[in-house]
DNA sequence: TTGTATGCGTTATCAG
DNA sequence: CTGATAACGCATACAA
């Protein structure tokens, strides 16, 4: 606790101005070399930092950045955060981090209090805010990224899961493996990309001359629950293939397969999205559409730079495409 | 982008003195009733929200605490996270983010980066910092509480995972299920609890009178590498039970004895460490050592609340210990 | 009950 | 090249 010196100690201890102490802090050149050396050796020797709280309040820049998310204990969020942290971390910018758990109160109270704290930027994923809340809010929080959430503003990029075409490709690869009865648990209404991917789901069916079954088509209302009872009514309704939307849901249909008696992929195949650790360790390993989770928090991280450095053009809007890869929970039927 | 309001603003449209409009922020008694309605229409009205960085250069008080962890994406982490994020929420207090990949340097000057942000307190995990320094910085970056880490020094608490009473307690079940062969992978050398888990096994194994193999005692270099070689190993040195020092690493070890057709828990059984949400998905669902991850979170952020508060005693030192939970991954030899 | 003066630790501006 | 002065937005102490 031994009280932190000021710039103002150092100046008196090394016999000059703050200002100059400052000057050699931010590498101004206007400094001669002897007198910069010294002031060093000052710093050096009282292990003297400056205050990034009142550097701040003069810059109006805070080199932190506030991110947003629903539940870092999903996996698909913890990668994209490590993603964008690291990235950050090369720009020497910070995170400040808020869980909303979907909470729109909880949500708000942050996205107020991240502006309070003046971030440079903000990094939202998934908001339950509504359309005209958020746009109404953007010119306040700017310049801030969108998870999943493509909202056409100025201040504000998107960077989106293809979603539809994910489900469009995860139904298809069950349709060629010869499955023709094929389930869908579609994730929680929250989840904004659920629609997307019915949608890449029953084109995926059209295309291939198969008719669309409402009893195939089941949702889950809280997330990761009342899977076993959604999937025992896929089971009774007949369907050889389930794609699910997380490979933690299609965990929970496995096991609900095994429980009915059924086997994955004997009697049933099943395919995951996002493409997390889980689905490489499982038995059996987890056909999903996969998603370079690390390089869309890369991704991410470079948008909302470019947007606070305002030297270089961004993407307003990047799309991101899974790709199916193949386990051992899916087979030609 | 619209600029900022301050109090002065307010002050001069409610035609108060910003004395006035600091006192309602604050909710100091001393404002009669009517001025007080009048400010607050005026703030309402504005939307004015006061910088918490100003506020913070004068109150020497930024209500917002650092966390240092290796790694987000280790479930392990993701989960304690999750309970010290929701327990600083409910008494207003923010989290900084930093994960370190076990980099010494990284770790280092993050936690200079922290201290110049004037954060009110850290949460250290697993510091790759020897003793001798670690202590050396504790002056200057308390409170903090360690995770994983009894140093004993003013103004540091430690929360401990009770690590040789959880390889005990593994160990100890699966001697009981009748295996007398046990082999135990060691996590990597910066997982300071390996030592102890080891110490655990030892003693379990001691305790039945069982002898001391030191071929069945391997250990992980890198994170998660090499699992597959060493689990080959120690099948050919005849075991039938292993110990794993995480879920993840007990899944990989799964992976390579299905590949070696030796079955689990038919011919190995396996124990894995955490509890996390992997090991009651994972087929076979794993026996684990269960801890109370989001628990301890709690208890961490409780600690480091009671420390900057300093108005109650704190635990210098918690113990959590792990708790033996069933799955299908083990069973009677 | 309200207002005035002062300072938190830094950078920016302008003189010298 | 260097130093004095003001400013950032707020809270604290004291005065009215």
């Amino acid at each position: 606790m031994g009280k932190k010196l000021t710039i103002n100690d150092i100046a008196r201890l090394a016999g000059v101005s703050r200002q100059t102490i400052s000057r050699v802090l931010n590498e101004k050149e206007e400094v001669s070399e002897a007198t910069r050396k010294q002031v060093l050796r000052v710093i050096e020797e009282h292990g003297f930092q400056p205050s990034l709280q009142a550097r701040s309040m003069v810059t109006r820049k805070t080199n932190t950045v506030a991110l947003l998310l629903p539940d870092i204990k999903n996996p698909f969020f913890a990668e994209i955060v490590c993603g964008i942290e690291r990235t950050l971390r090369e720009k020497q910018m910070n995170v400040f981090l808020f869980t909303t758990d979907e909470d729109l109160e909880r949500e708000v109270s942050f996205i107020n209090l991240a502006q309070n704290y003046n971030v440079d930027g903000m990094i939202l994923c998934s908001p339950r805010l509504d359309d005209a809340n958020l746009r109404k809010l953007i010119p306040n929080i700017s310049p801030v990224v969108l998870l999943n959430r493509d909202l056409e503003a100025d201040g504000a990029a998107s960077v989106m899961v293809g979603a539809q075409h994910g489900g469009y490709t995860a139904t298809k690869h069950l349709i060629e493996q010869g499955h023709t009865r094929i389930g869908i648990i579609v994730g929680p209404p929250l989840a904004r990309s659920s629609v997307k991917r019915l949608e890449g789901y029953k084109k995926a069916l059209e295309e291939h001359g198969l008719s669309i079954d409402p009893e195939l088509i089941v949702t889950v209302e809280t997330p990761n629950e009342g899977i076993h009872r959604l999937t025992q009514h896929l089971i009774k309704n007949k369907v050889t293939g389930i794609t699910t939307y997380n490979d933690i849901s299609a965990a929970y249909v496995i096991q609900a397969c095994t429980e009915m008696n059924m086997n994955v992929p004997g009697d049933i195949s099943v395919i995951g999205f996002d493409g997390v650790i889980l689905s490489q360790v499982m038995n059996p390993s987890l056909t999903t559409m996969a998603l370079p989770l690390f390089e869309m928090g890369e991704t991410i991280a470079n948008t909302l730079i470019k947007m606070i450095k305002g030297t270089e053009p961004y993407e307003r809007l990047t799309n991101i495409y899974p790709l199916l890869k193949k386990g051992n929970s899916t087979r030609v039927k």
